[in-house]
DNA sequence: CGATGTCATGACACCGATGTCATAAGCTCG
DNA sequence: CGAGCTTATGACATCGGTGTCATGACATCG
């Protein structure tokens, strides 16, 4: 491969002159530059970015680890992949700096970290991201002081820089949404337990309802699968139990859009029309389902590919120096995608159930 | 951050020595390694990449393009993300071999690649890697010489290299599983005939026939979307059409899982049962939605995982100097999922429709 | 006209590893 | 005991760019 050197010879310059050609950093005689812009051609040169970056000190790289390329443990999570749109939201703010992206996933093998971190330091890396496969706490290797690191869609007990999805406002605003539609007794069928979106989004659930002055009942609040085992029969049940409750919940709040999916077949398979018997609502926004599934699903985006280019930013800043450290979470929310899986009761219904109107 | 040459003066030693416990190419004294290993512990010492493959000419770098991890110019293509699985078996393979992936996307626009390319080539990878996002010819800007690529759902006509879907076998086994199952009308709804897929499907399909000896019917083949206008009213003609043939289907093979999920929605409001009336059968093997669906989706797997972990093998003997180039296309199939939504129609159907047997 | 300044270019060192060759120490063996 | 060998280590050049400084050719100005 040719060199700069190469180059010199052929145009009759010094390196340094086709180092000012490849630069523009200081003046260079339009002959002259011609000349070299030729030589270059001519040879096919490219200039050589280890070289550069030994010389400089800046290697234009951003790591990036992450666990969703990979595939889990097998069977294969199908959590939706929500990772890979943070990581497109991430490449594209980071190739519009001309930064390149390294990207190297764990294979769900949270040892894998540590080497990777290594791996991606002797590349001098200016800054490192790491996204989690679904909002949870993470613990990670120490990164040596003067790398910036942020993480995305987790969060550490040190106060690492992250970005976060706002569950608790999208679920907020989704049911109030609901409401807003006429809905007074909303069920809601939670993700696991031990997941940290679920007790935000619990919250967020209260908070709608607070808001709209209706009581809280737990009865409506359900996790399906206590044991994380996905199992169409647990499902049925716990649809079962709300729908056998004294006042039944005219819809189901799901915890992603592939339960929600589910819901939908088990619903039919029993006779039950949606939306006609019974309204139901997704989370996540995941597009392949919600827009597919008959009727499309209303649901809340969560924004991950805006989350991937806020984490981007903030790395950057951090990088260029222009802040510190953000002990805050980000928080990223986005908006509720309203489709027809949900009826709107009419608004005497609506009084009827708020008492102000005798039945 | 420390360099050799640190290391070295704390441990009282040559920087080459240092060089040495690093690369363990020569015999170091235990007490003198153990004094290197211990300074450079303290240093948190991390040796640059970028001044070794200045010497040694290697960078451990792969570069891989793809369009998968990028927003298409809006709104999203629902294409199934399949490349994503494609970028996951590269992945695995070039990590066991140690060496570094850059991945890079074209955002969706051509005209990215070249500069990608160029980008690449300025690291000095060792090979590249260009996924396509479907089964498609493409033209790729060129490439050096001796710079190693490999073409992964894609193929050109110059004949680089290339790792492509067995599409014709795997509709092939698909269909010849159909069949063995008592289906002798197998009802086809393509993807677009602009795709490089649909021609080799419907030849599977054909051939599938042709083994059971049972006749091509062209009206059974049907492209429910010709102009790419995903409307779920041309789904429902489409459909509409098979069924009111004089022997209608008694399946209908989707061009892909994400169809064969509208497919459902459509049927059922129409109150048609699947697969009580009907039999459907999908492409892809699409997880979350063929495990996710109601009653699960008999589909064939398009082992993208493998394709890529194919490529990545192909590529590195390309590197190795172990192979030349291979002109012809490296094809890979998958297996058959058999799940519940095909109906198994008992012998006397199939020996009545095979008139051996008077109705 | 000479002092000063600007422009275009080149010489040279340097970034941080590693390959080559040299060398000192220790060992074997005739 | 010294030639010859192995072992452990170091000096130095090198990879391909770029930063620093120097230099020669002109232009400007008092």
């Amino acid at each position: 491969m040719a060199t700069i050197y190469d180059v010199a010879r052929a145009a009759g310059v010094s390196p340094k002159t086709v180092s000012r050609v490849l630069n523009g950093d200081a003046p260079v005689k339009k002959h002259t530059r011609e000349a070299v812009q030729q030589a270059m051609a001519e040879m096919g040169f490219v200039p050589s970015s280890a070289a550069r970056s030994m010389r400089s000190n800046k290697s234009g790289l951003i790591g990036l680890i992450t666990g969703a390329i990979s595939t889990k443990p097998e069977p294969l999570e199908p959590q939706g992949l929500p990772d890979l749109f943070i990581v497109q939201g991430i490449q594209r703010v980071i190739a519009a700096t001309g930064k390149t992206l390294m990207i190297a996933d764990t294979g769900g093998r949270f040892d894998k970290v540590a080497p990777l971190i290594n791996t991606f330091l002797q590349h001098r890396v200016e800054g490192l991201i790491y996204v989690a496969e679904y909002h949870q706490r993470v613990d990670l290797p120490p990164v040596p002081a003067g790398h910036p690191l942020v993480l995305v869609n987790c969060f550490d007990a040190c106060g690492t820089p992250s970005v976060l999805p706002d569950d608790r406002r999208c679920q907020r605003d989704l049911v109030s949404r609901i409401i807003q539609s006429g809905h007074r007794r909303i069920g809601h069928l939670t993700l696991l337990k031990t997941q940290a979106a679920t007790a935000l989004r619990i919250d967020g659930y209260k908070d709608a309802l607070a808001d709209a002055e209706i009581g809280f009942d737990p009865a409506l609040v359900i996790t399906p699968y206590p044991d994380g085992l996905m199992d169409s029969q647990l499902l049925w049940d716990a649809i079962d139990r709300l729908l056998t409750l004294p006042q039944p919940p005219t819809v189901l709040a799901c915890g992603n859009d592939e339960m929600a999916m589910r819901v939908y077949g088990i619903l039919r398979t029993r006779g039950i029309k949606v939306p006609e018997d019974i309204s139901i609502a997704g989370f996540d926004n995941y597009r392949v389902i919600a827009e597919t599934l008959y009727p499309p699903l209303s649901t809340v985006d969560l924004p991950y590919a805006a989350m991937g280019a806020r984490a981007a930013d903030l790395l950057l800043s951090l990088i260029n120096g222009d802040i510190q450290t953000r002990p805050t979470p980000t928080l990223v929310s986005g908006p509720v995608c309203w489709r027809s899986s949900v009826t709107t009761r009419n608004a005497i219904t609506l009084l009827q159930s708020k008492g102000r109107i005798p039945q």
